[in-house]
DNA sequence: CAATAATTTTGACAAAGTCTAAAACTATAC
DNA sequence: GTATAGTTTTAGACTTTGTCAAAATTATTG
């Protein structure tokens, strides 16, 4: 990834402090909460309201620039890796969040068996399983 | 699937004109959410509460009974189709969830590249497109 | 630097689901 | 059948995650 402000420019967005520092709070916190990036924010540069992390993180979604994922029992994960197609692998204990390369290529990377007349344009791939940490924890 | 009763007393399940009610209203509407299947019980037994329906839904849930998923946008789902591990085609437009046969076979059915040390139990397939309909309304 | 357009903030609001304690019910044992 | 013990259901408050709208602030352009 180019720095943050060539990105912005880029995509026609006005450079502010705020949206500079949530794309690099995305960029060093892959698969962070709405919550988790403020957090990091307010660290950064002393304040940001709520709403405008939610702004931010949907107008750099909508471009493009940083991709939206949403696995069940977690509030939405943002990451800077776009545009590859990868999948993810989460932890059912403590919600911990790894890559995963696509196993066979580019999006759709999987073949429906029956597409239902559907015009499919992702095949969205998790994995569920359980950590080391929460392994050895529930085997104490 | 057998009679709704007999589920219950199988599972130590006592047996209530609410579950019997939930669980049927899942088995006649696949994929439906919480509050459609608190409509369909309501028209059935005349009345339910909130809770009660979550509480079925949780109970019939952990028990393995009926199955839950989340996708993206939407509450969660209900399924009484469980354990052949069949994945989801759902439309981006209207959420529309049709059944897609697992192409791979038992979970998890799917081989991540990477474990990362993860003991992993699932592979969730969704795949995301646009149904007839929906494109019918798009192109005019 | 001034004018304009866009963003940020504030505060209210909404959807989906959970928590709690009391009331109602079910199952079991006489 | 009744009484009892144990569960379930209910009602209502509450939490989390996210959106809406208007006012205040800031970035860009010339
Ligand atoms: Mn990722
Ligand atoms: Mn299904
Ligand atoms: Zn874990
Ligand atoms: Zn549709």
């Amino acid at each position: 990834m180019q720095d943050p402000e060539t990105t912005l420019r880029q995509h026609d967005l006005p450079v502010t402090a705020q949206r500079l520092a949530v794309l690099r709070a995305v960029a060093n916190h892959p698969h962070a909460t709405a919550d988790d990036l403020a957090e990091q924010v307010r660290q950064e540069i002393g304040a940001i309201s709520r709403q405008s992390v939610y702004n931010v993180l949907n107008v750099l979604t909508d471009k493009g620039i940083i991709r939206r994922i949403q696995p069940a029992h977690s509030p939405a994960r943002y990451e800077d890796r776009v545009g590859d197609n990868h999948h993810h692998l989460v932890c059912r204990g403590c919600g911990r969040t790894e890559d995963v390369c696509c196993a066979v290529g580019a999006a759709p990377c999987l073949h429906a068996h029956d597409q239902h007349g559907f015009q499919i344009d992702e095949a969205e791939v998790i994995y569920w399983g359980t950590c080391p940490a929460c392994r050895r924890k529930s085997r104490s």
